[in-house]
DNA sequence: ATTAAGTGATACACGCCTGTCGCAGTTAAG
DNA sequence: CTTAACTGCGACAGGCGTGTATCACTTAAT
C-alpha cells in the first residue's frame, strides 16, 4: 500500500526517501520520541521535506516497519534457500536478524511493542519463520507445537542473547557465537525431552 | 530515598499518593503516553494535587518502579520461604509474578525498557533472582552460569508466556499452567543436555 | 475548637511538536 | 533548453503537556 502510491517520483525525490529512512532509523534509535525535524536533520533534509515525504509522523513509523518486514523475508530466503538442515537454517537466520538488531534496532523495537495480540511482524514474515519450526519438528529437534510460542520464545531468546555483554559466561561456552547460544537454548526451551511430568 | 522525604504527611495525603500510584498503573497501562491530567481524573484528584505529591511525571515513574521492586522481593520471599526445591521455588516464583504482570503491567515494561544495559531491577531483586537460579545449578537442573544470561532468559520467557493466548496448544500440553510451561522451557534453555555440539 | 495541612479551581508562562502554506531558487527529465 | 518537479526557508496556527502560583475552602490532628 505504501509502496508506488501514485505517479513515479523524481529520482532524487525517491533517493531522499531512502535518506530520510535512515536517518528516522538511526535516529530514533537514540531517542525513539524524537522529532520529525531531528530526523531531517539528520538526513541532510529540512523538516518541512520530510513531511512532504511521510504526510505524518505515523506515516513514517509504518514506512520503517514495511522496510524491515522485507529484510525478514530476505532473510528467511537466503537461510533456507539451500534446503539445509532446519538447525543450520536456524542458526544461519539467527546471525542474519542479530545484524538487523545492530541496523534496525529502532524499528525492531517498535515492531516488538505488541498492541494486543499482533506482532508487528507481516503475514508472510510469519508464515516463513512457522516454516522453520515445522522443519525442526519434522526433524525431531523440538516438540512444541504451537506457532506463536516457538515464534515468540525464539525472537525473545535472541533479544536477550543480543543484549548480552561481550564477556559473558554463557557465550564462551557456546563458542563465542551467540547464534550457537540461541539455537542452543531455544531448541531446549521448545522441547528437547518430550514431558518430564504427566501425560 | 523517596520513602519519608521530609517530615510526616497527614493521613489524608498519604492516601492520595497510594490512590495516584494505583490510577498511575492503570491509566498507563492503556496509554503509556498518558497525561497527569488523566492519571490525577482516574485517581479522582487534581492535576495540581498530583504535582504537588510528586514533583515532576519523571518522579512519578521512579516511584511506581520503586513499589514493584518491593513486590518483587515480597514475591521472592513468598516463593523461597520454606526451603522448598529449587524447580518448585521457580514454579511458585513465576506464579506470583505473572499476577504481577497482571496488575503492574506498565511499570513491568518501564523496567523492562532497559537504558543501555541495567535492568531495572533493585540489586536486592537481582541478587534474590540470582540465588534461584545458583540452586537450580547446585541440583542440576540446569547448566548454564551466566547470572544475566538466567534472569534475561527466565523474564523473557516468562513475558512471552503471559502474552499466550489463552488456547494455545503448548498451554494445554503443560497441563493448562503458563507457570509449568515456564519452568519447562527455563530448563531446558539453560541446558537440560550439556553440550550436543563441540568440546 | 483551633491550627496547620491539604485540596480544588483557575490561570499563566513556557516549550515543544505537528501540520500546512507560500515563495524563491534549484535540479532532474524530456 | 524548457518544463515540471523538488527543495530550502520562513512563517503561521493549533494543540498538548508541564510546571508554578494564588486563593478560598475543607479536613485531619491535637
Amino acid at each position: 500500500m505504501s509502496t508506488s502510491t501514485g505517479r513515479r517520483l523524481r529520482a532524487d525525490a525517491e533517493h531522499n526517501i531512502a535518506r530520510i529512512l535512515a536517518a528516522a532509523e538511526e535516529v530514533l534509535a537514540v531517542d525513539p520520541a524524537a522529532s520529525l525535524e531531528q530526523i531531517g536533520e539528520a538526513a541532510g533534509l529540512t523538516r518541512a521535506t520530510v513531511h512532504r515525504r511521510f504526510a505524518s509522523r505515523q506515516a513514517l513509523l509504518e514506512a520503517l516497519t514495511e522496510r524491515l518486514n522485507q529484510r525478514y523475508l530476505s532473510a528467511l530466503d537466503q537461510s533456507k534457500a539451500e534446503t539445509a538442515p532446519p538447525l543450520v537454517v536456524l542458526r544461519r537466520l539467527t546471525e542474519i536478524v542479530f545484524e538487523l538488531k545492530i541496523s534496525h534496532r529502532f524499528t525492531m523495537e517498535l515492531m516488538s511493542a505488541r498492541d494486543g495480540c499482533r506482532s508487528g511482524l507481516s503475514p508472510e514474515v510469519e508464515a516463513g519463520l512457522e516454516q522453520v519450526f515445522v522443519r525442526l519438528r519434522e526433524a525431531g529437534e523440538i516438540t512444541a507445537t504451537g506457532a506463536d510460542w516457538c515464534r515468540q520464545v525464539y525472537l525473545a531468546l535472541l533479544h536477550e542473547a543480543h543484549e548480552l555483554p561481550d564477556d559473558a559466561a554463557d557465550l564462551v561456552a557456546a563458542g563465542r557465537s551467540r547464534a550457537e547460544l540461541v539455537v542452543r537454548a531455544v531448541v531446549g526451551a521448545l522441547g528437547g525431552a518430550p514431558s518430564p511430568v504427566g501425560g
